[in-house]
Order: structure tokens, then C-alpha cells, then sequence
DNA sequence: ATGATTGAAGATAAAAAAGTCTTTTTTATC
DNA sequence: GATAAAAAAGACTTTTTTATCTTCAATCAT
């Protein structure tokens, strides 16, 4: 459903939203490294998801990327349109042309409703939102420090 | 989720369930017509189907595609294992090499149920039983005839 | 000032997915 | 038997996705 870019460029900006502090910045090599993410591919995607205001940026020594008041006001959906566009999630899981609640596909009826869970974690939380509930109900983006 | 090919290769099988008859083939040409897939890219997936016995051919004039009480016996399941691989199915939405209930993404437990019900809609039932709730229920797999 | 560090930008490469084309083989029918 | 219709097989092409590499620009620290 989301390729391999858009998970990268979710979770990087979940990771820095996660630990934002006034000041801190993360450079690309500390994000690769603690997402476990291609090093140069994700610096792209931190490119443009800056040019898209989505992830601020300083260049120099002791800079990096950082997210500020504005940038944790978008929603996780504003990084997938970014990335990916969103067209994937309005088609068909069997491919059909049309699918809805009056033509539906065999299995239209299951993933309907998980559709609309996913937009409302999606689409109506802020990243600010967003993350305030992964440290509350204890979710995780990274895999470095898993206890098991 | 499902590749292209994926989706081509369900939807072509459940066609050919649907309207199976004693002694009834279809050719790769009217099933493509019928599902609106590319002619020569569904006729290899076919191929890769029957090598597979999830579908039986005939050569020569009169010939074609049908299933015999064999092919209707296997699930969906069965299919995507043959053109996709069903390795997607058990990957992190997030992208996370590891996500269960114990250490779950943001969205894991929006995602976990939907699983499960795909799992038994495509792992449980069989080509017969899949397409005789279709017939119940008026889920459709073509575009061609589509009540508006 | 200047050099080290970091992001920005663009070109390029590799791999996977999607799709096409051509030739061969089988077989029913005339 | 010849012919035509259909699947089988394999090579080939195109597009998309993923990933890398190299050069340039900015800026902090000394």
C-alpha cells in the first residue's frame, strides 16, 4: 500500500517528532542509522519533504533536520501525498475499476472499514497528535531499542 | 498489497468459477476482454497458473481455460502464494522488520484485525465456497456489467 | 578567513514490475 | 493430411521503484 519511500519518510518524521527539542537537530546519518533506512535514499526524501515544508532543515555543522511548529501541525496523510499520492488508497484492493458499497468486490466489505480507521488515524490527527499517542499507548518507529 | 499480476491472476479464476460449466473453456482473449487486463500479460499468468494446477487448459481449436473439481478446491490464498508470494502479508505496514502486539507500529492495531479477516476470506475458504458467496451475496470481479 | 561539516541538487545505476512480441506445439475440424 | 485455432514458452521492452554517487552551496567553529 506504501512503498518503501513514503514508510521511510513516515517514520523519519515521526522520529523527529518523537524526540524534537528546542534546538536539536538529527542529520541524516543518525536518522538512516536509527531507522534502519538506505542512508542516501532517505537523504533524498528528507530533501523533498523539506522543499515541501513538511521537515525543516539547517545546512553547516551542527545542522540537520528538525520539525517546527508548523511542520507538526500536517497530518501523516500530507506526507503520503508528498511521497506517494494518495491514489492508491481510493482503488480497488482487487483491482476493480469500480468498487463501492453498490458494486463491491468480494472482499470491498472488509477492507472498507479499515480504510476509514486508517484515514482517521491519518487524515484527522496532526503529526504533534500523531505522536503524543505513540509515546501514551507506548508504539514504536524504529527498531533499535525493542524490548522483548 | 496484491500486485498487479496478483489481481489479474484472482480475478481471472474467480471468472472462470463463476461461469464454469460442463465442457466450458474460455480463451485468454474473451477472459481479458471480460476483466479489461492486458491480452498478452494475462495469458503468461495463466500459463504460470496451469503449471501450477490452480488452472486447466486445453489446446488447440475449442480450447481454453477452465477448473476442474481440483482447481475450485484451492483459495485465493493459493493463488497469490503462486504469483506473489504471500511474504507482503506478514510485513509491518510502517515498514518496521518487526511488529506484533508486544512491540506494535502506530498502526498496528488497525491493521492486525483487517489481517485476519483477509486471512480467512482467503486462506479458509476454497475457490467453490468463495465464489458461491459471491453468487449469494452480488459481489462482482468484471466492470463489463455493472448496475448503476 | 578557512576548513570541516552538513544539506541540496542532479545525474546515474540497479532491480523489480508490468507489459509485449514471436515462435513453437497441440489438437479439433474439414 | 492440411488448416486454423488455441495454449506454451521464451525473449524482449518499457516503466516504476529503489538506491547510489558526485558535485555544489551554506554555515558554524576556530
Amino acid at each position: 500500500m506504501l512503498s518503501n519511500a513514503c514508510k521511510y519518510a513516515i517514520r523519519s518524521i515521526l522520529y523527529l517528532a518523537i524526540n524534537n527539542e528546542e534546538n536539536k537537530k538529527f542529520g541524516v546519518k543518525k536518522i538512516a542509522e536509527e531507522l534502519e533506512t538506505p542512508q542516501p535514499f532517505l537523504a533524498k526524501l528528507l530533501q523533498q519533504l523539506t522543499r515541501n515544508k513538511l521537515v525543516s532543515s539547517a545546512k553547516g555543522p551542527t545542522g540537520g533536520f528538525y520539525l517546527d511548529e508548523n511542520n507538526l501541525k500536517n497530518s501523516v496523510w500530507d506526507i503520503i501525498k508528498c511521497i506517494d499520492s494518495t491514489d492508491k488508497f481510493d482503488q480497488c484492493f482487487m483491482g476493480l475499476s469500480s468498487c463501492d458499497d453498490k458494486n463491491p468486490c468480494p472482499v470491498h466489505f472488509t477492507v472498507a472499514p479499515f480504510k476509514e480507521k486508517l484515514f482517521k488515524d491519518f487524515k484527522d490527527k496532526t503529526i504533534q497528535e500523531f505522536v503524543d499517542e505513540i509515546k501514551l499507548k507506548g508504539r514504536h518507529i524504529s527498531l533499535k531499542y525493542i524490548i522483548d
